[in-house]
DNA sequence: CCAAAAGTGTTGGTTTTACACCCATGG
DNA sequence: CCATGGGTGTAAAACCAACACTTTTGG
């Protein structure tokens, strides 16, 4: 054994032997009928061609919020977004450089936020859920994890307001409901136990596109991350 | 910015600037009337006196939950344990002797275990929740997160199992329930939940102490970690 | 006037909660 | 025979699931 014990560090951190850290982002955004993800083409070895999530490096003074947060202004204009913290990866060989451990942070965004432009033309695409291309490294074992976590985390808090514009019809989210957790939802029923929570309010608009009655908008009373039972 | 994406790792990880990985262990278990914590009282500068959980750094050649099964083995004699990975703590300053990334676990562990002497007589001990000594470094933080993640995991997860001997009485599960989620279950409901979940069957035995009826024995159907909605 | 999506209530079944007394034992 | 914790049922309320038609509009 290596000496049990957090009283047992070092006095001075050692400077070798150190896995880097790294945090890769999962980031997830309502399609017309599917989750989308963010991914960034491979160029080079390893896994070339293959797609991984935008990640990098923990910077020296940063913490992992912080790296989290700066990764995702670098691939996305943020506003609303939901970020947290998912689960951290260390098989010592995930990646076959060197031991990188990767903190994997998911984040919720509004649709038309559009891909920056990477600062060194990177390939960087939103996928359907149902149709991703090979992932690098163990992405996909990562990606499996945050949709996990999603669909747990939507039925019992308000974080669906990440993925919703300002103002947006009750159908519209119920198809986020729907599409997340992978089944039709009756509307009737619906629409009684979102008007119970008190999460929504009428803005007194109405849509109106196509040839049907239009659509009263909403907007939510709040949107702070709240524990909220939904289903 | 610093390069993001992470086609962009370098060929070879680098030496320097890395911060240390360590993992911290919560071990929890069943007290009388309250949950206990496993703490060990730091000797030396930082936080001489104060107590920390049990940790300890990853060595390079293993995996995060193999490090946490390490430090769990070199606390506790192990059994029918359930471990988890809980969370990743990274603030650049939570360690005033360097950079430390810690990757947190829980544990919950039957109560018999005894604390293994620790290889150089650091005092080990548990301590209820409710009588908590003063915490070195972010602990404080950190016990409030596996607390919020056991709570909310009793709910829809069988992981009681782990806390409880071979064989128990409905009362005593029923205590297990009451102390971590800290509120009082009617005997009568929680029986008729109980039995119609399949989660336990009567080993046949009594068990009697004390002047007033035997209570039946039970035991788990199964001991391996499965979703099942309770509360 | 037709097609399309928006909007709206009721009923039956299931689940949850509240609640009180008898049983078996040891001393 | 008494004190102790073990064991059991029922009724009301809340919640959930299933289900179909009318409204408003654009073309």
């Amino acid at each position: 054994m290596t000496g049990a014990g957090i009283e047992q560090r070092p006095t001075q951190v050692q400077r070798h032997h150190y896995p880097a850290i790294a945090v890769d982002m999962i980031i997830l955004t309502m399609g017309e009928n599917d989750l989308m993800v963010l991914l960034i083409q491979r160029r080079g070895e390893p896994f070339a061609g293959h797609w991984a999530f935008p990640g990098g490096f923990v910077d020296p003074a940063e913490s992992l919020d912080e790296a989290a947060a700066r990764e995702l202004r670098e691939e996305t204009t943020v506003s609303d977004v939901y970020l947290e913290q998912l689960y951290t990866f260390g098989e010592p060989t995930r990646d076959p450089r060197g031991r990188v451990i990767s903190v994997a942070y998911f984040a919720l965004v509004r649709q038309p936020l559009a891909v920056v432009g990477g600062d060194d033309a990177t390939d960087a695409r939103w996928f359907p859920l149902s149709a991703l291309p090979a992932l690098a490294f163990d992405h996909a074992t990562i990606l499996d994890y945050a949709l996990a976590r999603v669909r747990k985390k939507i039925e019992y808090t308000n974080i669906v307001y990440s993925l919703l514009p300002e103002t947006f019809t009750l159908t519209e989210l119920q198809r986020v409901y729907e599409v997340i957790l992978g089944r039709r939802i009756d509307k009737r029923n619906f629409r009684k136990k979102i008007s119970s929570l008190d999460l929504v309010a009428p803005t007194g608009e109405l849509r109106r596109d196509g040839a049907h009655r239009p659509a009263k908008l909403y907007h939510f009373r709040s949107r702070e991350p709240r524990i909220v039972e939904i289903f």
